[in-house]
DNA sequence: CTCAAATGTGGACACCGTTCACATGCAGCA
DNA sequence: TGCTGCATGTGAACGGTGTCCACATTTGAG
C-alpha cells in the first residue's frame, strides 16, 4: 500500500526506468534465497525478478553469478560472526581468568553450533567452497568487533593459553583442530544424521564436544 | 583398436541397438565425474554422453538425476569404508587390549582423512546433503566387511569402551563426537583454509586430532 | 511366430547463466 | 539552459541442463 499499484505484478515495480539502489536489492534477494535454500538455491534470476528488473541487469552490479554468490557468502559469514559475539556478550560478566578464558572458548562454539541450527541455510552458504576464510581481512565478512569467526576462535585460544589451558608450546595450528570439531558436528546437525535429533539432545551434543575438546586440547 | 570403428566418435559407439548394461556405465561415468569434480559435476546427460546413448535412455535406468547421484554417492561411501578398512588392516598384528583399540580408532580417522585428501570429489560426492547415512544397512554403501563408515566407527569405539578407554557410561553418542571432529578436519583440508597445506602439515594435524578426541573422550 | 514389454531415439519444453546490441535517463559541462 | 557521454536497464538470443512425450526397435516369453 505504500507505493501506488501502478502495476499488479509481484514486485510493486518501480515507476522510474532507474531502480536506484539495485545493488543492495540483489544481494538482499540473494541472501533471502540462500537463507531458504542454501547456496544452491542462489538464482541470479530469481534475485532479479525479485527485484523487478530483467535477468541482464544483474549484470551491472555483478560480473557473474559467482560474484553474486561471494557476496551472499561474505554476508553470512559476517552474520556468523555476529551470531558469535552475541553470545561472548552474553558471558556473565564476573568471569575473570580461566573461568572467562573456558566461558570465551564455549561461547564461540555455540554461537557457532546455534547459527547453524537457525541458519542453515546461510551457514551452508557460508562454508560453499569458494576460498579460505582464515588469512581474510574483508571487512564484509566480519561482525561488529572487525573480526571473522575464525578471528574470534583464535582470539579464545589465545585467552586458553594464556591462562594455561592450553600449553603455550602447543598454541599453533590449534584453531584448526578446535574448529574442525565444532564445523563437523554443524555439519551433523544440518544435513547428517543429527538432522532430525530434538533441540535438547543437540545442546546436549554440543556441550558434550566442547568439553571434549577443552580436554583433549589441554595434554 | 579393439572394436570396428564404424563411427569415429568420442565413444566408438556399440553396433547393436541395446547396449547391455546401461546401467552399469552411466554409474562408472557418474562415478567418473564425481571423482573428477564433486557431486555437482556429476551431470546426467554427460553420463550418457560417455555411454554413447541419447540423453533420455538414461530414464530408462534412474528415475531421476537425483537417484543417479544418489546411486554414485553410496559407491563414494562404499569406497570411503574401504579406505577405513584398508588402514585398520595396517595395524600391527601384535597389538592387543587397549593398545589394538587405540590402533583402531586412529585407523578409522586416519583411512577417513586419507581417503578426503586423496579423493576429494568422492569424498564431497559422499556427503552431499540428502539423507542420514548412520541407520543405513543399505548394501552398496559398505565395505568389504559389510559395515558402513559409521558402522565402522562404532565397532572402534567400542573396542575403546570395553578396554575402559571411555567411560562407559558415556558410550552413547560418542560416535557423533568423533566423527564430527574427523569430519570437520577433512572439510578444513578440502574446502577450508587447509586447502594449500602440505602433506606433512595434514599428517600432523591428523595425528594431533586424534590425540584429541581419544584424549577428550576418556574423561 | 506373435506380441507385449523393455529399451533407446527424436523432438520439445522450461529453466539456468551469459552475451550482444540497443534504449533510456541522469549528470556534468558548455 | 541545452548537449552529450556514461551508467544503467531492456530484448532477444545462445548453449547448457533436467525432464516429458510420442515413437521406433529389439528382445524374450507364450
Amino acid at each position: 500500500m505504500s507505493k501506488p499499484a501502478k502495476t499488479p505484478k509481484p514486485t510493486p515495480a518501480r515507476t522510474t526506468f532507474r531502480h536506484g539502489d539495485l545493488h543492495r536489492t540483489l544481494l538482499a534477494a540473494g541472501i533471502e534465497l540462500a537463507r531458504a535454500g542454501g547456496p544452491t538455491a542462489v538464482i541470479l534470476r530469481e534475485a532479479t525478478r525479485r527485484a523487478g528488473v530483467a535477468p541482464n541487469a544483474a549484470y551491472r552490479h555483478f560480473s557473474s553469478h559467482a560474484e553474486l554468490l561471494a557476496a551472499v557468502r561474505a554476508h553470512a559469514l559476517s552474520q556468523l560472526a555476529r551470531a558469535i559475539e552475541a553470545e561472548i556478550a552474553a558471558i556473565p560478566p564476573r568471569r575473570r581468568g580461566a573461568a572467562l578464558a573456558r566461558a570465551h572458548l564455549r561461547a564461540v562454539g555455540i554461537g557457532y553450533l546455534t547459527f547453524a541450527l537457525h541458519q542453515p541455510g546461510l551457514f551452508r552458504t557460508a562454508f560453499t567452497n569458494t576460498q579460505p576464510v582464515a588469512g581474510d581481512s574483508d571487512k564484509a565478512k566480519t561482525g561488529a568487533s572487525g573480526l571473522n569467526p575464525f578471528q574470534l576462535l583464535g582470539h579464545a585460544l589465545d585467552l586458553m593459553a594464556l591462562h594455561r589451558l592450553l600449553p603455550p608450546r602447543r598454541r599453533a595450528g590449534v584453531e584448526y583442530l578446535a574448529w574442525s570439531a565444532v564445523h563437523g558436528l554443524a555439519f551433523l546437525i544440518i544435513d547428517g544424521p543429527l538432522h532430525h535429533a530434538s533441540p535438547a539432545e543437540i545442546a546436549t551434543l554440543s556441550e558434550r564436544l566442547i568439553l571434549m575438546v577443552e580436554k583433549g586440547l589441554s595434554s
